[in-house]
DNA sequence: CTACCTCGAGCTCA
DNA sequence: CTCGAGGTAG
């Protein structure tokens, strides 16, 4: 059999064969030939590719096999938030959510869309013409890491869709582990004596935060689709159902748990049958969800904070389990709050080892009349934090008594005290106690306060139990050769932490704020103070009628900023701050109402930029308010075009987008 | 709250 | 090899 062969036509040829052998596997649960023949195919089309580069197509199946390792993932935004959902526990909130829909709707009959609530991870897969081109994780929900190579090494996604598709558009779904996949992964981890994980869902997250995507691809991992993200209007289907309907005809996997439902008292039974099945599925799930059908009624529920009203989900009961209550420990906080924290004998309940609870403060305790030595009832749903739900009374040794909350702090012997009408206990002390101290200075150096790198929890310990410093002043005078004597503490690690104070001392007027620690002052209550009054001075010496005038500042807050800036203490440290440590930040310009004069303008960057790197432009941009996205929508207002840009610039003109060259950016960002 | 990944650096032992 | 810091996820 000699012919010659075009490499071309055979790679496409390859390509296509084995695209349709990963649809009947997965699509149609129906293979035609086996894996090894399967594998075979694979390892003849990497081959061709390997010897003809040219011939290596963005969608080719050979990368599920893995790409070459990345740095670090890249951020991108969402065009559209990735939101989360409201929960339901029990019926009665499931009903409550089909009256208020009801209610506002006045329909004769509304349809409901049921389907399983996968336990895995949200995932946003962005398809151009077709083609899988990126996909990223939740993130905050505005933003999320670029996961795109260890996502196409999931069998189940796609790589290129068939049929009649938007040229752009967004899929919503879930990645997840099957749980026999998981049990043979563990079980192969075993035999080699390596860390098992410890549930499926956190086997998925750790394959998917693989910066490696070959580990990635040797991991069975899932996915069903169960939404949209960005999507042409003029294409989007009525409801979702024939959403789904479309997603699998493109060849979008779908759950056939997936179920439309015509009233409230259907989805019930829905979630009690699916309950009932939870364990003879193959995957985990916490959950359903019910979501309106029609997306122009959708439309008309619209938002609650971050999660629609159009949809619930109805999450199963938290799971349980019986443990013992080896001591009470009482933690001080930054503010010198005293919260209570169950130590318990380690047990595994929804998926996880629980050895620590918190039990919030006195009354709970109380309530609960929960004592050291008991068995008690730990819960834990999803993402809940683990809460002791109740003693089991009559496993309790009858000797025991009930807690003593502790009249002085113990950390320091302050007394405790406890104001009317609050439920937290607080020590005295102030900044005399070390427990506040620490605390103090961890949140000053913390990420968002003054990102003070190399200053983790453990070293502010040491520093402090070592007596090297107490306040977050001392900090900026330690000397290279006194952190020597502390743990885990080599001359390298000592530089970094020098080097890292340094850094950290161009703030600005906010940051240096919330750093400060102030009740009640959190992130955006010091962003707004600091907009209002333009300098650290003028909040100093404001009074409490101008401290009202500024928005989210209450009588509350006003009076903790009085009071933390009349004690000569803090003031002494601000000014060592500033004049020993050379904190500096520019103030905030007054006058212009609109700090932020691109609000709300989403721009999208390409090409190369000669003056600045992507990512600052990108912050700049952000600075003023703008929303930068990585691809071009119906949405976008302008798109920077750099050099050598491509099919952005394209589809920008084709959409009739303002396009800025770089010097017109420079203009803009100069003067908006 | 717990679990996971990654990195740099310190520690330990040859 | 182990630890801490820093990041992610639900």
């Amino acid at each position: 059999m000699n012919r010659t062969i075009d490499p071309h036509e055979a790679a496409e040829k390859l390509r296509e064969q084995i695209n349709r052998h990963n649809r009947s596997y997965h699509q149609l649960d129906d293979p035609q030939i086996s894996d090894a023949e399967y594998d075979l195919l694979l390892r003849e089309l990497q081959i061709l590719e390997a010897t003809h580069p040219e011939l290596i197509t963005l969608d080719s199946p050979t990368h599920r096999v893995g790409a070459p390792p990345l740095k670090i993932f890249e951020e991108v935004s969402h065009v559209v938030p990735m939101l989360s959902l409201n929960n339901a526990f029990n019926d009665e909130e499931v009903i409550e959510f089909d009256r208020k829909i009801q209610e506002k709707l006045d329909q004769d009959s509304i349809d409901y869309i049921a389907e399983p609530k996968l336990d895995g991870l949200a995932i946003s897969l962005l398809y151009q013409d077709g083609v899988l081109v990126q996909a990223a994780t939740r993130g905050d929900g505005k933003s999320g890491e670029n996961v795109t190579e260890n996502i196409r090494t999931v069998r189940d996604i796609p790589l290129r869709l068939t049929g009649d598709f938007p040229p752009l558009f967004e899929v919503r779904g879930e990645v997840f582990m099957a749980k026999n996949s998981f049990e043979k992964l563990n079980k192969r981890a075993e035999e080699k004596g390596e860390k098992l994980f410890a549930n499926p869902r956190n086997a998925a997250a750790g394959s998917l935060r693989q910066l490696d995507s070959k580990i990635t691809a040797s991991r069975a991992l899932s996915f069903y689709c169960y939404g949209h993200g960005e999507f042409p209007a003029g294409n989007l289907p009525t409801n979702q159902a024939a959403l789904l309907k479309i997603f699998k005809k493109w060849g979008l996997p779908v759950s056939s748990e997936i179920e439309t439902i015509s009233s409230i008292e259907g989805c019930i039974a829905y979630y009690k049958n699916l309950e009932s099945r939870r364990p003879t599925l193959d995957y985990e799930i916490d959950g359903v969800v019910f979501k309106l059908n029609d997306f122009s009624l959708q439309n008309i529920m619209g938002f609650v904070a971050r999660a629609p009203r159009w949809a619930i989900a109805r999450k199963f009961p938290a799971e349980e389990a019986v443990t013992k209550l080896l001591d009470i420990d009482i933690q001080v906080g930054r503010t010198g709050a005293l919260t209570p924290v169950a130590r318990l004998a380690p047990v595994f309940v929804g998926g996880v080892t629980v050895t620590n609870a918190t039990l919030h403060n006195l009354d709970e305790i109380r309530r609960k009349d929960v004592r050291i030595g008991d068995q008690v009832i730990v819960r834990r749903a999803g993402d809940v934090i683990p809460e002791v739900a109740r003693v089991v009374l009559d496993k309790r040794n009858p000797s025991s008594t009930p807690f003593h909350f502790p009249e002085q702090c113990p950390i320091c012997n302050s007394t405790v005290e406890k104001m009317a009408g609050e439920s937290v206990a607080r020590c005295s002390g102030g900044l005399f106690c070390p427990a506040q101290q620490k605390e103090a200075i961890k949140h000053f150096a913390s990420r968002k306060a003054m990102d003070v790198d190399g200053l983790g929890s453990k070293l502010v310990e040491q520093l402090v139990d070592q007596n090297l410093i107490q306040n977050v002043a001392d900090l900026y005078i330690l000397q290279l050769e006194q952190l020597s004597s502390l743990e885990r503490m080599g001359k390298k690690s000592a530089e970094n932490l020098i080097a890292g104070l340094e850094k950290s001392k161009q703030t600005t007027l906010a940051t240096f704020l919330f750093a400060l620690g102030i009740r009640d002052v959190g992130e955006v209550t010091a962003q707004t103070l600091a907009n209002h009054f333009g300098s650290l001075e003028a909040i100093k010496t404001a009074d409490e009628a101008a401290l009202l005038e500024t928005a989210d500042v209450g009588p509350v807050v006003a009076k903790h900023l009085m009071t933390f800036f009349q004690q000569p203490h803090n003031l002494e440290i601000i000014e060592r701050l500033r004049q020993e440590a050379g904190i500096r930040w520019d103030d905030v310009t007054l006058g212009e109402n609109s700090s932020q004069p691109l609000q709300d303008k989403i721009f999208v960057l390409t090409g190369t930029l000669e003056k600045f790197s992507r990512d600052q432009a990108k912050k700049l941009l952000q600075l003023l308010g703008a929303k930068v996205t990585n691809s071009i929508s119906r949405k976008t207002d302008y798109l920077v075009a750099g050099e050598n840009a491509g099919s952005k610039l394209e589809k920008a003109l084709k959409l009739d987008i303002t396009i800025l060259d770089e010097n017109q950016l420079s203009e803009l960002l100069r003067k908006p």
